[in-house]
RNA sequence: GCAGGAUUAGCUCGAAGGUCGAGCCCGCGAUCGAUAAUCGCGAGGUGUUGGUUCGAUUCCAACAUCCUGCACCA
């Protein structure tokens, strides 16, 4: 073709590239985010406009964010974002949690040894430092995924002010009575001489010296079956720990299994049915012969006598007594066990522990007295023997819990610790549990099932331990009486202390002593003692990480009550949810969030956990260096993180193709098309527009309309896919084909073209705006590309999803035009049948291209009347040279539609690719069509009038 | 063991008591005027076993597998 005949055509012009190089340009926009700053921007273009809270739940500074942690942030951001350009003023904190246990351990790794000649104190700043650390990276990683928030001021659980609103909450629950001291069994460590937690607590093998002993029933026997009048009754217990038998309180039965009595040697002797084979081979009852059986539930409350104290044993019932080793008989010693510490206070038993912190018994036999725990156990064994209640002994390989750091054997050991009792009155009425559990129920949970494991757990969980015995966390700052042990409950004293931590932050307690923080005279009002010093435990970082919603509205009242919006993986059940809710309930008696979002755990392609050490793991920032953080955002759109969602680096891989789609479909076609187009003087209005032009704004306005609906319900992965089909099949597989004939070749001015250039500037304005939630880095690249417009906004985040009037243009135009709508889609399912038959042509070899071939159509009503009224267009929405209609008697719907394929008349037009028998008819252009030759005539005459008035400008600048 | 959830095409998803469907991937082809692009055609599936029903992938029950919490080895 002629150069001057190719200039005439109007090929696409952009800068917009193809590639995004999203790892090189992604970090440019964040530079230019920060120096608008485009969060303070937001902000002050929304002030004032209705609020919507999404309070952010602090992730855990111990390391780097994981693809979970990024999946969450983006959702998050993805809510405050949509809830922005919805045109809420949607603020957002982003937290972190970062005291605790996790941390300490790490640290005291770190500082090894070293860690025993520390104060609490230089400890605290060792973790002080480790956890910024870890906050400080994270923050740069969330900020690197494209989150926007207030990162220069967060909340963290180690400020001072963040720390007096934990303490200040603590003394609410206190002041109201909600709060007592009691003993719990925890796991202690005798070496290193502290409680442990379960993370601290690792399994060995152990080998142990177990006992079969026998408890001598003191009640009359016939009580519990007739024909055990007059007998002499014993129970056996086993255990692995006679140790703990001094500390025994009760013997334990499963109240729904068989037990039996067995008389052998003039005994009887009660032990589990399905366990006595076992029993009687091991402890040597000759010709043991059933005398009785009945259900466990019998021998509640039933009294025996422990084997070598002056002690009645009660007989108590549990679903966890086992029925695989032992006896069927738990002898249960409420300070030496999780379970019998449980059982212990059901039934209302001494759990006192007479073993000291270093591990030696106390106020016992001598014996064993003074000895180590288990030391103790030979002498022990020696006494059940002298009392004859030994019935067999042996050794037993099993595991068995140890220190992680001095790798010693760990014992249970009941120790004094605070309690927030969930059946504590509350003033209006109820308890703690029974207005918690009425709030639950006014929250909107998301999903649904949410309510009833909230209400289940609520229901069933026991009183709030609220106290560690560590140094890495707020501690409970109270003062103790030094004479009488009681706690100092006084207000103005409470004040005080907060008032301290604002100022001075928790270290203050460890580095000033209890005199120079009370008020001088202060007496203790049990004993009028003088002398007091200050409790030493911390609070569990539950409680910390629950105060949160509350410490933020201490800092800035501006925070509404309740908040919009917690969203947390389903792990939070148990902890922030639970422990935010009940923080809220004591201090405000309801919850802190009106909705609760719970996404599912992010696995890999065969359903297992993401994790380092089994390889599959997948780094959302190592993916934003490589592919993007765009990429990653669109993978977290693309799930559906209700459920459980798969994340895999073949995922990853397959959204960036997709990604570069939705670039090139939507973005980069219609960037390339509007290089000279000038909103202000070239746009057409909508009734001038083409009838195509008119269908695919409507549907336009319609998908917005949808994707706003699934904003709101957070149904992102709807977005995604429904972009993705309205990108690849809509647009570009269809309506920009379609177009591609009236962009490139008509008169650049034309009506037609105008119309086309007016309608795809319209939908990516739209779609742009509609994206930028999820892909925040490209839409406001877009942003920049965009025709200039007055009040056009810096920043796309900065203006509001769009409304009808900027699709249609006008008010007086109708959303939906059922005749159109109903036309069109009668039209695409033609269009179908003509692909296809198309196709079977071109494997026939009888045509290449599409412009090749004519097509006739041969259909019945009403299908021939909707191609009748359209037959001008039909070339076109087919992208064939020529359609002819013919009406058929009969046939079904666009189906029954036949199509006739042939090679299209006359010769192709060198300027336009069709076919036309019009070629050579321009003496001029004696290679092209009535079409191409009509639209050089404008072209010459829109320059002529161009010279006349000098410059011309071409579009925008 | 307890509580909650899941199972639909190779992958990510959508729908629904009535022949399920989309995009990607894959195969074949067209095109070199969206070109490290674009277009067309094609192939491909409801975890297992029962039940309700004219009809079940959908509703119900069991089972299997997987995920998340929690409890536990005296």
């Amino acid at each position: 073709m002629p150069v001057e005949l190719k200039s005439t055509i109007n090929l696409p012009k952009t800068d917009f590239p193809m590639k995004a190089n999203l790892p090189e340009n992604e970090p440019k926009m964040l530079a230019r985010w920060e120096a608008m700053p485009i969060y303070e921007s937001i902000r002050e273009a929304r002030r004032g406009a209705p609020t919507y809270v999404l309070h952010d739940g602090p992730p855990y500074t111990s390391g780097p964010i994981h693809l979970g942690t990024a999946l969450n942030k983006a959702l998050k951001d993805f809510v405050v974002k949509s809830k922005t350009m919805a045109g809420f003023d949607a603020p957002y904190v982003p937290g972190w949690d970062c005291h605790g246990l996790p941390i300490e351990i790490k640290v005291d790794q770190q500082l090894g040894r070293k860690k025993l000649q520390l104060k609490p104190i230089d400890v605290r700043q060792e973790c002080r430092r480790f956890a910024q650390k870890y906050l400080d990276l994270q923050r740069e990683q969330f900020k690197r995924i494209g989150v926007f928030g207030r990162f220069d001021r967060p909340y963290s659980t180690m400020t001072p002010q963040y720390e007096s609103v934990v303490l200040e909450t603590f003394f609410a629950f206190y002041e109201k009575d909600f709060v007592y001291k009691g003993l719990r069994a925890v796991y202690w460590c005798m070496h290193d001489e502290t409680a442990l937690a379960e993370a601290e607590v690792e399994y060995q093998k152990e080998t142990s010296l177990t006992v079969w002993v026998k408890y001598t029933l003191l009640d009359d026997p016939s009580r519990i079956a007739p024909q055990l009048a007059g007998k002499r009754v014993s129970t056996i217990i086993w255990t692995t720990t006679p140790w703990t038998l001094p500390a025994s309180m009760a013997v334990a039965f499963h109240p729904d299994e068989d037990y039996v009595a067995l008389e052998s040697g003039g005994e009887v002797y009660l032990v589990a049915a399905k366990l006595a084979p076992e029993v009687i081979a091991k402890c040597h009852l000759p010709e043991a012969r059933e005398l009785a059986r009945f259900p466990g539930r019998r021998l509640e409350r039933a009294n025996f006598q422990h084997p070598f104290l002056d002690r009645k044993i009660l007989g108590v019932l549990a679903d966890y007594v086992a029925m695989d080793t032992g006896t069927g008989v738990v002898h249960t010693a409420p300070s030496h066990g999780a379970e019998d510490f449980a059982t212990g206070m059901k039934y209302g038993l001494d759990a006192t522990s007479h073993v000291d912190e270093k591990g030696i018994l106390r106020d016992g036999l001598p014996e064993y007295d003074g000895r180590k725990v288990f030391d103790a156990n030979a002498p022990i064994v020696a006494l059940l023997e002298k009392r004859g209640a030994l019935l067999h002994a042996e050794k037993l390989e099993h595991s068995y819990p140890h220190c992680w750091r001095c790798h010693n054997p760990v014992i249970f050991r009941a120790t004094e610790q605070w309690f927030i009792s969930m059946e504590s009155p509350m003033p209006g009425g109820g308890t703690l549990r029974s207005r918690t559990l009425e709030a639950i129920q006014g929250v909107n949970w998301d999903p649904a099932w949410g309510e009833e494991r909230m209400f289940n757990m609520i229901t069933s969980r026991p009183d709030w331990c609220i106290s560690r015995q560590r140094v890495w966390g707020v501690p409970i700052a109270v003062f103790l009486c030094e004479s009488c042990g009681k706690p100092v409950k006084d207000p103005a004293i409470h004040r005080k202390v907060v008032e301290l931590f604002a100022r001075a932050g928790s270290d203050a307690w460890y580095r000033k002593d209890a005199d120079a923080i009370l008020p001088p005279g202060t007496v203790c009002s049990n004993c009028r003692g003088t002398k007091f010093e200050k409790e030493t435990d911390i609070f569990d970082v539950w409680l910390e990480s629950g105060a949160s919603y509350l410490a933020l509205r201490a800092a800035e009242p501006e925070y509404g009550w309740p908040s919009d919006l917690y969203l947390e993986g389903g792990d939070q059940y148990r902890g922030w949810f639970q422990s935010s809710l009940l923080c809220a309930m004591g201090t405000k008696d309801s919850p802190p969030y009106r909705r609760v979002v719970t996404p599912g755990w992010t696995l890999d392609e065969q359903g297992l956990a993401l994790s380092k050490s089994r390889g599959n793991d997948v780094d959302p920032v190592e993916i934003a260096g490589r592919l993007g953080a765009e990429i990653v955002r669109w993978w977290a759109a693309s799930v559906d993180f209700r459920e459980d969602v798969v994340g895999s680096e073949r995922l990853m891989q397959r959204n960036a193709e997709n990604y570069r789609a939705i670039r090139n479909h939507l973005f980069r076609f219609v960037l390339g098309n509007l290089y000279d187009f000038n909103p202000q003087t070239d746009a057409v209005g909508f009734k001038q527009m083409e009838a195509l032009d008119q269908y695919m704004l409507r549907q336009t306005w319609s998908l917005a309309k949808e994707m706003r609906s699934w904003y709101e319900e957070f149904a992102f992965h709807k977005i995604y896919h429904r972009v993705n089909h309205f990108c690849v099949v809509d647009l570009s597989a269809f309506y920009f084909d379609v177009l591609k004939d009236r962009l490139y070749t008509f008169a650049p001015n034309s009506l037609g073209r105008r119309s086309a250039q007016t309608a795809i500037w319209r939908i990516l304005e739209a779609m742009t705006r509609l994206l930028a939630p999820i892909l925040s880095f490209s839409a406001d690249e877009v942003w920049r590309y965009l025709p200039p417009l007055r009040d056009r906004p810096a920043s796309v985040h900065l203006d509001r999803f769009p409304e009808r009037v900027h699709l249609l243009g006008d008010s007086s135009v109708s959303e939906i035009d059922a005749a159109q709508q109903e036309a069109f889609s009668t039209l695409l399912a033609v269009r179908e049948q003509v692909l296809k038959a198309l196709e079977e042509a071109r494997n026939r070899k009888e045509i290449g291209k599409g412009l090749e071939a004519q097509v006739t159509l041969v259909a019945p009503d009403p299908v021939y009347s909707v191609l009748a009224a359209y037959q001008p267009q039909l070339r076109y929405l087919f992208i064939v040279s020529a359609v002819g209609l013919e009406r058929a008697p009969s046939g079904n719907g666009a189906a029954g539609v036949k199509v006739q394929v042939s090679r299209a008349a006359g010769r192709k037009c060198e300027r336009c690719w069709n076919y036309s028998t019009h070629v050579g008819e321009d003496r001029a252009y004696p290679t092209i069509c009535e079409r191409c030759s009509q639209a050089l005539k404008e072209i010459a005459a829109t320059a002529t009038a161009a010279e006349s008035k000098g410059a011309y400008g071409e579009g925008h600048g």
